[in-house]
DNA sequence: AAAAAGAGTAACCATTTAGTTACTTTTTCA
DNA sequence: TGAAAAAGTAACTAAATGGTTACTCTTTTT
C-alpha cells in the first residue's frame, strides 16, 4: 500500500471516529464521511467493505488505545496501593476528559447490547486488569479493614462507577442539578472527591 | 377523544417505547413501529405530528415516571438517614432492572447531548431531590465525619455513579470482567456493597 | 334513521441512503 | 519511457424511509 494511500485511510478513519462518536452507527452517514474527508465515496468501501466493518474497525481502535493506557498504569510495580488509587482515578477522569469518543463510543456499544464486544470474544479481556486491581486489594484486606465481601471485581466495578459515569450522564445530569461538569475545574474538584472516597473505601472505615 | 383512540393513542406510545428504547431515534423505523403496534401509520402522525414529536413524548414519559418514584422516596420524613441511603439505593437499583427503557433513553438523550432536556428547560430540576440529599448530608455532618467538601450535589453524584452506572455499562462490562451483571442475585449483592460503602462515605472512615 | 364527526386505512411520494460500476489519474518500476 | 498497478472519482442503482393524500369505516348526536 502506498504511502498517499496509507494517510487517505487514516484520514477516513479519523473523520469516521467523530462521525460515529458524534452520531452512533444508525445516525452516521457513509456520504457525511466521505465528504468531510474529501474523499470519494467508493474509496470507503474499498478499504473498508462495509458500514458496519468501517463502524467495528472505529470502535476498536477507540476501546483498545484506552485499554493501553489502563494496563501501562496497572503494571506499574512498587508503587503504594493509595498512591495507584489516586493515580487510576486521576487517569480514568483525564482519559475520559480528554477522549469524548472513548466514552461516547462505549455508550454505543452498550446500546447495542455489546454486539461487537461479544463478536470479537472479549470476554474476560479484563483478567490482567482485574490482576492488577487484585494487588492494591489485597494490600488492603492485609493492612486495612476492607469488607471481606469486596473483591477486585467489586472494586473495579465501584472504581469504574465513580469515574466513568461522571461522563456517561454529564449532558443530562449538567443540566439537572445544576453544577457545569463539562468544566475542568469542577471535574478536578471531583477527582478530589472519588480519590479520598475510594482510599477511605480501601483502607479503613468500613465496620 | 374517544375511548377507542385513547388506546390507540396508548398502544403506539407503548410500542414506540420498545423501539426508541431499543434503536434510538436514528436506528427506530416508524413502518416498525405502526406494524408492530397494529395500526396505520397515518394514525401515528395524527396523533403525534412527527417522528421528532412522538420520541420526545416517550422521553418525557419515561424520565417523568422515575421522578416521581424518586420524589416519592426523597418525600418521606423521619426516617434515619442511614437507612434512608439503604433504601434510596435499594430504589434506584430495583427501578432500572426492572426499567431498562428508563436506563437506555436516558443514555441515548446523553448521546444526544441532552437536547431535549434543554428544549424542555429542565435545568435545576433535580433541586426538590437535592434538598431530601440535603438532609442525608446534613445529618452526616453534623454527627458524622464527612469530609466537608462533600455536599449534596457532590453525594448525589456519588449515588448516581454507584447505582445508575451499573445498568449503563452492563452489557460491555459484563463482557469482558467475567461476571454476569444481568443476573438478579448479581445484583442484590451489589446493592449491599454500595449501600455499605455510602453509608461508610457519609458515616464515618473520612479523614 | 341519517348526517356529522371522529377513527382508521391503502396507496402513494419525494428524498435519502448504503452500496456499485465503469472510468480517469497518479505512481511505480522494468 | 511506457505499460502495469495502484489510487481515486463521477454517476448510478435499488431499497428504505419519513411523511402525505384521498378515501372508508365506525361512533355519536339530534
Amino acid at each position: 500500500m502506498q504511502d498517499r494511500a496509507e494517510k487517505t485511510k487514516a484520514k477516513i478513519l479519523s473523520i469516521a471516529e467523530e462521525e460515529f462518536s458524534a452520531m452512533g452507527y444508525y445516525g452516521a452517514r457513509i456520504d457525511a464521511i466521505s465528504e468531510k474527508a474529501g474523499v470519494n465515496k467508493a474509496l470507503i468501501y474499498k478499504y473498508f467493505n462495509s458500514k458496519e466493518e468501517l463502524y467495528k474497525t472505529v470502535l476498536f481502535s477507540v476501546y483498545d488505545r484506552f485499554s493501553f493506557e489502563e494496563s501501562e498504569l496497572l503494571a506499574i510495580q512498587d508503587m503504594d496501593y493509595k498512591e495507584k488509587i489516586r493515580r487510576y482515578v486521576e487517569m480514568e477522569f483525564r482519559y475520559c476528559f480528554d477522549n469524548p469518543n472513548y466514552v461516547r463510543m462505549l455508550m454505543w456499544e452498550n446500546l447495542n447490547f455489546a454486539k461487537y464486544f461479544k463478536e470479537r470474544e472479549l470476554r474476560n479481556s479484563k483478567d490482567t486488569i482485574l490482576q492488577g486491581v487484585e494487588g492494591i486489594v489485597k494490600a488492603a484486606h492485609e493492612k486495612g479493614t476492607l469488607d471481606q465481601h469486596v473483591d477486585a471485581t467489586q472494586f473495579l466495578l465501584t472504581l469504574y462507577g465513580l469515574c466513568f459515569s461522571y461522563f456517561t450522564n454529564m449532558n443530562t445530569l449538567s443540566e439537572t442539578i445544576g453544577i457545569n461538569m463539562h468544566d475542568r475545574e469542577e471535574m478536578e474538584r471531583r477527582i478530589e472527591i472519588v480519590s479520598n472516597l475510594l482510599i477511605t473505601f480501601v483502607d479503613g472505615g468500613m465496620r
